[in-house]
This record gives C-alpha cells, structure tokens and sequence, in this order.
DNA sequence: CGAGCCCACAACC
DNA sequence: GGTTGTGGGCTCG
C-alpha cells in the first residue's frame, strides 16, 4: 500500500451514495495530473469492497472501466451498482451530470 | 537512485 | 471510433 493509493480510496470513501465523480476530479483533489496513475491504483485496489470504485467515471462521462476491463460483466455490475444507488446512464453515459461530485 | 512499465485517461484526427 | 500524446505512480534493476 502506497500512500497515493491511500488518498486516492480515502477521497472516494468521501463520495456520497447516488453520487459520482471523475479520474480528473480526484487527480484535482489529489493534486496530481494524471488521471492514468488513478487507474492504475484503482485497478489493484488492495481493498475492493471498501472503496466505491464504482462511483468513478472518466470525464467523458462515459463508464470507462471496471476491474481492469472497459467493457464485460464487471462493468455491467458497476452500472447496476450506481442504478441501483439512483445515478442512471444513457447511451453509455451519465444521464444526470449534475450528479458529479463535488458539485464545484 | 535511475530507467522502463503500466494504465479503468484525455485530446485530436 | 481509432490513434496518438501525455502524465505519473509503480516495479524492477
């Protein structure tokens, strides 16, 4: 465990149900540009269930990926996940973008 | 300490 | 929709 991981899941253990945010967004809070190296964390996310990586888009609003795959079950279940928690998408992309967190 | 690797991005064509 | 560029943490030497 690296201390960036630690930030990177103690930022998104902050995001509140029904809401989600962007690999930029936390590159932002964590003052770090690259989005990439977020992926790349989260991907190997030592502690799965304790961090709500489902919660994070790409800035594209699009789902980007999940478990390390861009497309497949586990994204499907990502997207049930934050259905589930009322953040729906359309046409593979966030409906509501006013559901970004922070809200800026 | 240095060089290469990896990536679920982002921007551009 | 595919390709290119960037950016930075991570792993290995």
């Amino acid at each position: 465990m690296t201390p960036f991981q630690q930030r990177v899941y103690e930022f998104i253990r902050e995001i509140p149900r029904g809401r989600v945010t962007t690999y930029a967004r936390i590159g932002n809070a964590l003052h770090c540009r690259s989005a990439q190296a977020i992926g790349q964390a989260l991907k190997r996310n030592p502690l799965s269930p304790e961090v709500p990586c489902h919660r994070v888009i790409r800035a594209d609003l699009t789902f980007g990926g999940y478990f390390g795959k861009t497309s497949g079950a586990k994204v499907r279940e990502k997207i049930a996940l934050l259905k589930a928690e009322g953040v729906e998408f359309t046409d593979g992309k966030l409906t509501d973008p006013s559901r970004l967190w922070p809200d800026d």
